[in-house]
DNA sequence: TTGAAACCGTTAGGTCCCGAACGATATGAT
DNA sequence: ATCATATCGTTCGGGACCTAACGGTTTCAA
């Protein structure tokens, strides 16, 4: 049997009331497209999996980072999970809470601090993370691996393309 | 000159801690740079365009929603735009104190309401939603037109997949 | 050495966001 | 006709999220 590859209803609808005002329609279904995988994969996972741990989807996240680069200051923290400033010290706030991650103060410079996962951190993260695998795996279960690559590569092209 | 697909040092660090776990590599990498891009291009949206109008992410999603299939139910609406009831309530909230859209009761069914754009909130997404495009278009501008139908189909599959 | 400028993380204020619980309404079986 | 059940949108509590403003710290030039 061919795999579904049509486009929904809402999408056949949102273009009948776009393409009137002269839209780029190939640039638009790629995009809306993004969103839209990325609010359900995200939205399922908190639901399935990250609330088990009471981690939410950036808290995860900031974890994660942790746990693969080790130590980092909050801004470059805050960069790399693509979150502000702000937002991160809500979050590392509620990591501590849970135990996941700690604050360690730098020695030399008074402003800047350091944020780490502690090892319960690193042991939560490792009971999680193969099971969000598990999802990832789920939810393209439907692309060959030759397409999974090509649209990893699509998109380290838009990334590239975004964030400079 | 050849185009930068190559991956990022964030990726490559990542690989480097996960491999060891057994891990799909194959689905994390398309999984991962979903969310990336998402991210990136949400913030830049909210950021450079739809903070000019007052709206949040969410709240030009519900009024594009309103906006293409015209009035909707509120559990309908939310549905379609990826949020839940509760958090449609707020968004409606701050939409009709924009003036973006109307509330309108059910004539039957005291339960249900529908809600509705108003014509300065159609008047608006006339003025967003062009620029909302070209952003689109910015942000795929190193994609050929048969690399973002190819990207738009893949993600297609995948909402299929995650969507029942 | 002292004062302006830059930089760092936090706080303040407002919206978004969710699940759970709640009131109001409708439905359907007895 | 009644009462249990289902359904609808809202409220509540708590965390996430942003920008702007803030206080503390460092840097660097005068």
């Amino acid at each position: 049997m061919a795999r579904d590859t049509s486009i929904t209803r809402a999408e056949r609808e949102a273009r009948a009331r776009v393409e009137a005002l002269g839209i780029d329609v190939g640039s638009f279904a790629a995009v809306s497209n993004i969103f839209r995988v990325a609010n359900a994969v995200r939205n399922h996972t908190e639901r399935t999996l990250l609330s088990e741990f009471n981690l939410s989807f950036s808290g995860f996240t900031v974890l994660w980072v942790l746990w693969v680069w080790g130590p980092k200051e909050s801004h470059a923290l805050a960069e790399e999970s693509g979150i502000s400033k702000s937002t991160l010290t809500g979050v590392v706030k509620t990591l501590e809470r849970l135990g996941f991650a700690a604050r360690k103060p730098h020695t030399k410079d008074g402003r800047r601090v350091f944020v780490q996962a502690t090892q319960k951190g690193i042991s939560t993260m490792h009971k999680i993370f193969p099971r969000f695998n598990d999802i990832e795996a789920t939810v393209t279960r439907d692309l060959s691996p030759t397409e999974k690559e090509s649209l990893a590569r699509l998109l380290r092209i838009m990334l590239h393309t975004v964030e400079r």
